[in-house]
DNA sequence: TATAAAAACGATAACCATTCTCATTTTAAA
DNA sequence: TTTAAAATGAGAATGGTTATCGTTTTTATA
C-alpha cells in the first residue's frame, strides 16, 4: 500500500512535478477512499484534516494533474459535480460503474467486459480506441433483494388476514 | 418526419403536459438537428430563430420534460456542459459514442454492442440493467486518414531530397 | 363563448462548481 | 546558501443551471 504512494510520487518526479505536502496528502486521501467516488470537495474536505492549510485551488490543481497523469479518472454520473476514481495500478483503461436508480449506489466492475466490443468498434467503425466509459443504470442486488423480501412479508400478511 | 413530433406532442397530452409553441418549436429543432449534440444554449439560439420571444429557462425546462419523458438523453462529455440527444423513436436506450482526442468530433453507433455484456452484468452481478452509456474516446476515421496522408507526403519528399 | 384554476412562461436573480488572478511561499538544483 | 521556477492559498470571477415571481396561456367546464 506504502508502495502506491511512493510510485505515485516518483511519477510525478519523472515528469519533473514537485513533490508537495499537498499533492501527497491529496494522494493519501484517494488511496484510503479507493471505494468511493469522491467529489473534489469531499476531497478537500478529507484532506484538511490531515493537511487544514489546503486551499481547495490546490485540491482542483491537482486532481487535474493526476487526471492527466492517469493516475485518476475524471467522471460525471450526470449529478452536477465530477468524481474522481483512482484507476487501479497498470490499468490501461477506466473500470465500469453500476449506478443505482433506487439508492444511488455507485459499485464497480473491475473486469474489462469490452475487449470483443472494441474489436467491433475499431473493424467496423475504423475508429481507434484509447479509452472507454461504461456506466450502466438500473437496480442495483441490494434493492433487488429489498423488493423481494417486501413481496415476501406482503404475502405473509395477505395469508392471516385471509 | 412530420408525425415525429406529433408523436412527441401525443406524447406530452397523455402525461397531461399543455402543448405549448414554445415545446413544439423545441422539440422541432432536436428533430431538424438530430445528428448534432446540442448544449442547451445551442438549442436556445436556435429555437430563438423561429420563436424568438422565448426565454432560456423555458428551454431548459423543456429539455428536462423531454429528458423525463425519455425523448432525449441527457448526456455529458466532459467539457462543462450537459447536452441532449434525441433517441431514435422506441430505442430502449442511449446509443453509443465515439468522441475524437484529436478534433472533438462525436460520431454515434446505433446499434446496440451491449447485449451480450448487459447479459454478463445481470448474471455475474445480480444487476437489473435499464440504461447505459458507452462512450469511447480515440481517433475518428477522419484523422487516422489524415495522419496516413502526411506520413506518405512526407515519404514523397524523402524521396526528392535523396 | 365566457370563466377560472392550473400550468407554463420570460426576465432575471441566485446558486454553486470550477477556474482564474496575484501576491507569497516552497521546492529543487547548483 | 542562493535563486529561479513552480506551487500555493485566498478569494474574485466565470458560466452553466436552477429558483423566484409576476404575467400570460392553456384547457376544461359552464
Ligand atoms: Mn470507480
Ligand atoms: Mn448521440
Ligand atoms: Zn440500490
Ligand atoms: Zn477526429
Amino acid at each position: 500500500m506504502e508502495n502506491r504512494v511512493e510510485r505515485i510520487k516518483k511519477q510525478l518526479h519523472e515528469q519533473s512535478y514537485k513533490l508537495t505536502p499537498q499533492r501527497e496528502a491529496t494522494v493519501q486521501v484517494l488511496l484510503e477512499n479507493e471505494e468511493d467516488h469522491l467529489s473534489a470537495e469531499d476531497v478537500y474536505l478529507l484532506v484538511k484534516e490531515k493537511a487544514p492549510e489546503i486551499g481547495l485551488a490546490t485540491v482542483y490543481r491537482t486532481l487535474e494533474l493526476l487526471n492527466e497523469l492517469e493516475v485518476v479518472d475524471k467522471i460525471n454520473f450526470g449529478d452536477g459535480v465530477s468524481r474522481y476514481d483512482l484507476r487501479k495500478e497498470g490499468a490501461s483503461h477506466s473500470h465500469h460503474h453500476l449506478v443505482c436508480i433506487e439508492c444511488g449506489a455507485v459499485d464497480e466492475i473491475q473486469e474489462d467486459l469490452l475487449a470483443e466490443v472494441e474489436k467491433i468498434v475499431e473493424k467496423d467503425y475504423q475508429f481507434k480506441v484509447k479509452d472507454h466509459r461504461l456506466t450502466f443504470h438500473g437496480v442495483c442486488h441490494r434493492c433487488q433483494a429489498k423488493v423481494k423480501k417486501n413481496e415476501e412479508s406482503a404475502e405473509a400478511a395477505s395469508l392471516h388476514t385471509n
